[in-house]
RNA sequence: GCCGGUGUGGCGGAAUUGGCAGACGCACCGCACUCAAAAUGCGGCGGAGCAAUCCGUGCCGGUUCGAGUCCGGCCACCGGCACCA
């Protein structure tokens, strides 16, 4: 009887979706379980490897959590607006919606190929207007709550894609998606205000099991500062005010720098002695691209000219200070404006060093002449700060905030380098932003009965040369009536971006068919939240922070139960290449699932994948390796020919058994599906070893079938096991703790820790039994004849360590 | 530069919480089966040595009866942020 993969495996998905065997009922009595994974953006492409790792991770989990008797949420859906079906439809002349169906025909055909257990009657997309309805309806939330707003501001603009971007879409300075240079450009654009949350953002992971470098990069992000703002006089008789988070340093400010793009640039421009300098000065940097920047930040090399003819005051000595525009100071962090102290910090102090300023030392403990000395701590002891003196920094932060306070010149202050998300996309294949443009009233929301506003047809999806999107040459669509006061009105022709979608798309999961709401109540409350969230590191400071920060308005709104979408959230790693290199079409090294699963089929796929390493680690691809899963499989399969007819457990086998029950269910827990994989394969070489009997094997394939359930099912049923119904429906085994321990055990003996031998002893053996044991080991007794015991470790059912000493 | 992570055989990787380094798999070698090969089954497989033994988890030092694991100091690579005051 050979292993025929192809046959078993359409056989039972064929079965599975008839039966719909995986399929999940809201409101259950059962516990229930939420397993979640990223959904896909249907390329044209189709599936990848890269999908196959996270996918069947988290349907061994769903698969072993129904098992445990849940009742499980393992849904699936697409992600399908954005710019890749966008452009290949502009190319081909195909309508991105034609295009979407398509390949999402082809995902699915994918995905069951693989034997996933989704509960494929909740299949969602987002570019279906039953569920963009949502997508604009929770808009229209943001915008009640006033955190939606337009504003005209520079923005990152994609050369290539011909579109703005999210700052979260800009890496070094170039497009994330397309790698074009990205320049600034002026633009009126839909904001969201997700600064209004950052505190509650950081907060709230505390109470979440996220893995900690998902918090932590999240945290980053986020970037909150707690310092000061500072109020400098300046010699025109108005206020600059400044952020710092070294107030205890305010002695050593020696000069002031702003951004160039600060507004009292514009403000003092009559006052200035060189005008024409600053004013070159301020084009050139408004001429840089972000690219530009970025690169000029690397090498660290600063520059900036002099505000002649304006001074600055320090407000602690009375001292005039120069006030200097510099790129270097950034318009959108803080006031756009700081107090320069060279002594105490490296970009200060390297400018202080290229203009020729003075570096006063205020904090005792380096070589302020050398290198800025910044430590933060209670290294060092204020000098040169009246008052402060002999205070150490972190006695000196409170002090001179209260003093500030008492001036009536400064507060303590926190700063986040998060900034608003720019929501906003000059593209067709989006979600129309449901607002109205009015000469009259302003921005007018569309009512909410009249949503969905339909995505109209257009002719051509070419972008415009003027910026805006395909969507304003649609004057029918474009001219409207105000909902407001019924004048004549315009729609917003901008789109919103991919990640409008996926922001909430967990929570349609939980009801897709509702017409009245995004989801029940009833739903949102029996399945929140998302047990298990796996996904890829590089949607933390995306997907997931904007996901996470939509939840949290919807809660304040009181639609949603909980604060946090998700509790747990844990990463995989890529898989790459052959040859340890990234996969990609130009390398030619992409693997396709369709290949692996017409050789060797999807339990060969889905165990190998699992298998080839860390789960959280990259690992390459080696299609050698893949072969040994099959040969595994090959084993399992002709176990049945092997086995005994008795329903027990074989006595040899017994032990190995419970141990690997408890394993293989811990490891899955932990993630290490990789060890929990070998813990099946040692089992398996156990009963080629020893015989196994029918009730072995049984408990073998229960313990397999979350990994392989197709070759699982198949010989569940020629086992004769049919009768208690689906292997994937059957309990998980149990294992007897006393049953993990054999009777007797082998313990090491060493001396002076190093390995000499090894006792076989009963199980709890005392100390003293164990040592005496340990001196007659042949090893440690020819030694005794010229040494003598100091004395003796022994770990309980491990080891036995002797230490000795030359006799006297 | 800052934050996080990782360094273990020819390769992918194991190793509760300080306790037999190299589980499991790949590759390779040997044996059985075969006319032969493949497949399969069984066995071997860190390095040096005939052996007893010695050496071995990126490098240097430390703590400990005992260190891949803990501490101090480096090096290399990967990921994130990057003039955030």
């Amino acid at each position: 009887m050979k292993y025929e993969f192809s046959e078993i495996e359409s056989k039972w998905q064929k079965k599975w979706q008839e039966e719909k065997t995986y399929a999940c009922k809201n409101g259950d009595k059962r516990p229930k379980y939420y397993a979640l994974v990223e959904f896909p953006y249907p390329s044209g492409q189709g599936l990848h490897v890269g999908h196959a790792r996270p996918y069947t991770a988290m349907d061994v989990v769903a698969r072993k959590k129904r098992m445990d008797g849940y009742n499980v949420l393992f849904p699936i859906g697409y992600d399908a607006f954005g710019l890749p079906t966008e452009n290949y439809a502009i190319k081909n002349h195909i309508h991105p919606a034609k295009v979407t169906h398509d390949n999402i025909q082809n995902f699915r055909k994918q995905l069951q190929m693989l034997g996933y257990s989704f509960d494929w009657d909740r299949e969602i997309n987002t570019t279906d207007p039953e569920y963009y309805r949502w997508t604009q309806w929770i808009f229209l939330q943001l915008w009640k709550k006033g955190l939606a707003y337009k504003t005209t501001m520079p923005v990152n603009w994609c050369t290539s894609c011909k579109c703005v971007l999210a700052n979260e879409e800009v890496v070094e300075g170039v497009c994330e998606r397309c790698g074009a240079p990205v320049i600034r450009r002026e633009k009126s654009q839909w904001m969201l205000k997700i600064t209004a949350y950052a505190q509650r953002l950081i907060d709230d992971l505390d109470g979440l099991d996220f893995i900690e470098r998902v918090k932590i990069q999240q945290k980053n992000w986020i970037g909150r500062s707690t310092g000061a703002e500072v109020d400098f006089k300046t010699t025109e008789g108005d206020i600059l005010t400044v952020f710092t988070t070294r107030p205890d340093t305010l002695f050593g400010a020696t000069y002031m720098v702003i951004a160039p793009e600060h507004a009292y640039v514009k403000k003092w421009a009559g006052k200035l002695t060189n005008s024409d300098e600053v004013s070159a000065y301020v084009t050139e940097a408004a001429r840089k691209s972000d690219f530009e920047r970025t690169e000029l930040a690397a090498d660290k090399e600063k520059t900036g000219v002099e505000l002649k003819g304006v001074r600055a005051v320090n407000p602690v000595n009375g001292k005039e200070i120069p006030i200097f525009i510099s790129d270097y100071v950034l318009s959108t962090y803080g006031t756009g404006a700081i107090m320069a102290v060279p002594a105490h910090d490296t970009r200060d102090w390297a400018f202080a060093k290229k203009f020729g300023l003075p570096i006063v030392e205020v904090v005792k403990g380096g070589d302020v002449e050398k290198e800025a000395f910044t430590l933060k701590d209670d290294t060092g002891i204020m000098v040169n700060s009246g008052f402060l003196n002999g205070l150490t920094v972190r006695q000196a932060i409170p002090a001179i905030t209260q003093w500030l306070i008492e001036q009536g010149i400064g507060h303590e202050k926190v700063n986040f380098k998060l900034r608003d998300w720019v929501f906003s996309r000059q593209r067709y294949w989006g979600e129309p932003i449901p607002m109205v443009y009015c000469e009259k009233c302003g921005w007018v929301p569309l009512p909410e009965d009249q949503l969905p506003l339909l995505l109209p047809n257009v002719d051509s999806y070419e972008v415009t040369d003027t910026g805006e999107s395909p969507l304003s040459k649609i004057t029918s669509w474009v001219n409207t009536t105000c909902p407001h006061c019924g004048g004549p009105a315009r729609r917003e022709t901008d789109t919103m971006p991919q990640w409008a979608g996926s922001s909430w798309y967990f929570l349609r999961y939980m009801d897709p068919h509702n017409h009245q709401a995004l989801a029940s109540k009833e739903a949102m409350d029996y399945w929140s939240p998302v047990d298990w969230y796996n996904g890829g590191m590089e949607h933390t400071t995306l997907h997931l922070l904007y996901s996470r920060f939509w939840h949290k308005v919807l809660y304040d709104i009181g639609v949603v139960p909980t604060k946090e979408p998700y509790q747990r959230r844990t990463s995989h790693g890529m898989i790459l290449g052959e040859g340890g290199e990234k996969m990609s079409k130009s390398r030619g090294n992409v693997v396709n699932p369709n290949d692996i699963v017409a050789q060797y089929g999807a339990d060969t796929m889905r165990l190998y994948i699992m298998f080839i390493g860390d789960f959280e680690k990259a690992a390459p691809w080696s299609s050698k390796a893949v072969k040994g899963c099959k040969r595994f499989l090959d084993r399992v399969w002709n176990l049945a020919d092997l086995c005994t007819d008795e329903m027990g457990y074989s006595h040899a086998n017994e032990s190995n058994i419970h141990k690997t029950i408890r394993k293989v269910a811990d490891d899955i827990e932990a993630m290490k599906f990789n060890t929990a994989i070998a813990a099946l394969m040692t089992l398996v070489n156990d009963f080629y070893q020893n015989g196994c009997s029918k009730g072995d094997l049984g408990t073998l394939l229960l313990l397999l079938s979350p990994f392989a359930p197709h070759i699982v099912e198949e010989l569940w049923q020629r086992l004769g096991y049919s009768g208690k119904g689906m292997a994937c429906q059957q309990p998980w085994p149990t294992y007897d703790e006393s049953k993990t321990v054999s009777a007797e055990v082998k313990m090491v003996v060493q001396v002076g820790g190093k390995l000499k031998g090894s006792i076989i002893v009963p199980v709890d053996s005392e100390e003293e039994t164990v040592v005496s044991a340990a001196l007659a080991e042949p090893k440690v007794a020819a030694m005794l004849q010229t040494m003598q015991v100091v004395k003796t470790i022994v770990v309980k059912n491990k080891l036995v360590n002797v230490v000795m000493k030359p006799k006297a």
